[in-house]
DNA sequence: CTGAAAGCGCTTACAG
DNA sequence: CTGAAAGCGCTTACAG
């Protein structure tokens, strides 16, 4: 019912070697044949079966994209990089969920690699060790978006989480804020937690301000509900901040929440700054002011990096730091009150 | 490098047929050679290459999703419910973006088929006519997830637009809301358009509310600022309103971020109501109000079919309706002054 | 219970 | 320029 090569070729009246000739290399054909087969290509609706090509090729044209969650916000734009980056060289994208659980993951590397796929890019995450061992071993090029790794000699694109926080820190300080507070992931998490702190802290300090750590910085997970809590304690600790820095746009919009709720107005008494620059954080109101990674890019390099390294091209510098950008919207004003 | 089954063979010291019998038919083998085979798959890290399965089985247990465009919210939770449904029978997905556009839509499918997917899903947007003659052609099985099909007969998962507008719009009503506005898609649009509309003014016909058609609904596109404009031009012909139904939660957060804007309070002086139920409904000052789709299950449900139809298992009714659900939340309150 | 052989749908040296 | 043959890595009748 699906033609196959050797259908095209019993319609030409050739050899199924020639069929395969005019597919891949139509000029070692003499235009007549080439004509015949050319239409029965057509008359037939032939399409080669790439199994088939990739059994002798070893290649699948195919990619393995590992995120924690789909469901988060956060990735629709980087997945939308990846996917036009991929289409541009006729590649496609499988998308898994690994719930950040090391027996999903494992499960998932061993079904990715049965189904041959050209490589993988691992999101957001810092690496697991044992997932590291897992691609040595299968010798699958990896690539980390979102994410790096300082263990290994692993290519990687993101943006410089600490310099991004000290930026934001430093837009909020240069608005005449001095009493600033951050809602912060765990403080333990290499991507989003730590680096961000440091940065927020270095700023402060290079500015010469005065702050107690333990006052002006409260942890949250990753959800908003999570975030909501954190900004609670904070502004149960630090009333007399003026502006404070969250570093996710989910964050963000979880703080602008409690307040909004809670009857103190944003931007009037408490400025707001987020991270990301997802699509949401133009929606909030205020509209949310915003340290913006370059999410579609992220992706688009990353997947683009990856094939490189597939085709054994150079690749440039093995990690690539893509530039944020701070959006200005409406959840920061100048401090109302200067000391 | 990677192991294939011969590898496997010449180290347990028999014959390729025998290794392939323990990994599919175990119980025909003796035990000791069992024994010896499984040994050396585990020494020599073996995984069969599902290339060659999938050409001798004809089946890939690979699936194709296509979305109009992957960075749209709406998206993220539908995936993941497609995602763990396809987990559960250890397929995969490949997802592609469409753009509507109709030659991207034909390439897509072209490469998906010679790919050999096993079934493809078609989200949110009606299906054209040249695609299901494609799907016909190539003997695709199709199940069509957040949208359906009245003129052909293929398998479809979706709420029902019209009811559920009507309830949002009776929710309005029992809130003693008299004077409400619509801010809808466009009138075209067989799914989030037209029949929203017709939910919408069913409601107020049965409510025997007085209603100028023209003066209370005001179209825009799918993008936040579209629907913001729209909400500008329905607040200017209809300054009396009291309660708007949005037909996507973008759209609320948009009529939400113009009322802010201009110093009209929501809910006090005018009340906001979504639809789809997305994760952002629960991030925005005031937290929404919608009628929620079950974006989960519609995934998880529609691939769920597929895999029936794939499988030619029963797929009882052939159109599912799933149910909606209105989450109260704090975008709506009584109307303050009725009538 | 097990191995040799044919075959899934292609590609690519190898002859001619 | 073109066809026959071998081979990619498997599965599955078919004998024995």
């Amino acid at each position: 019912m699906k033609a196959t090569i050797k259908d095209v070729a019993s319609l030409a009246s050739v050899s199924i070697s020639t069929v395969s000739r005019v597919l891949n290399n139509p000029e070692l054909v003499v235009p007549r044949k080439r004509q015949k087969v050319l239409e029965a290509i057509r008359e037939l609706n032939y399409s080669p079966n790439a199994l088939a090509r990739g059994l002798i090729h070893k290649r699948t044209g195919t990619l393995g994209v590992l995120i924690p969650d789909i469901s988060n916000l956060f990735y629709s734009a980087v997945l939308r990089g990846m996917e036009d980056a991929a289409n541009r060289s006729d590649s496609n994208l499988i998308i898994c969920n690994t719930d950040t659980s090391a027996a999903r993951r494992n499960s998932i590397l061993k079904v990715l690699y049965e189904k041959q796929i050209d490589g993988v890019i691992w999101t957001s995450e810092p690496l697991p060790s044992d997932s590291y061992e897992m691609f040595a071993k299968l010798d699958f090029p990896v690539v980390l978006a979102a994410t790096h790794s300082l263990d290994y000699n692993l290519p990687s694109v993101k943006v410089d989480d600490e310099q991004a926080a000290y930026d934001a820190t430093v837009y909020l300080i240069g608005r005449g804020h001095t009493r600033i507070g951050m809602i912060s992931g765990p403080k333990n998490d290499p991507i989003s937690g730590y680096p961000r702190i440091q940065g927020f802290l270095r700023a402060l300090r290079d500015h010469h301000l005065k702050f107690d750590e333990a006052v002006c910085v409260e942890y949250g997970k990753y959800h908003f509900e999570d975030s909501y809590e954190a900004m609670k304690r904070l502004h149960g600790k630090y009333p007399e901040m003026t502006a404070v820095f969250a570093s996710s746009d989910e964050r963000a919009l979880a703080a602008i929440s409690y307040l909004h709720e809670n009857q103190i107005r944003v931007p009037d008494d408490i400025s707001v700054i987020g991270f990301d620059g997802t699509r949401m954080a133009g929606m909030s109101f205020p509209r949310l002011t915003t340290v913006a990674q370059p999410l579609y890019n992220i992706g688009y390099l990353a997947v683009d990096k990856l094939l490189k390294v597939i085709n054994g091209d150079h690749i440039g510098e093995l990690r690539t730091c893509v530039p944020h950008q701070i959006i200005e919207r409406n959840s920061v004003i100048d401090c109302p009150q200067p000391i």
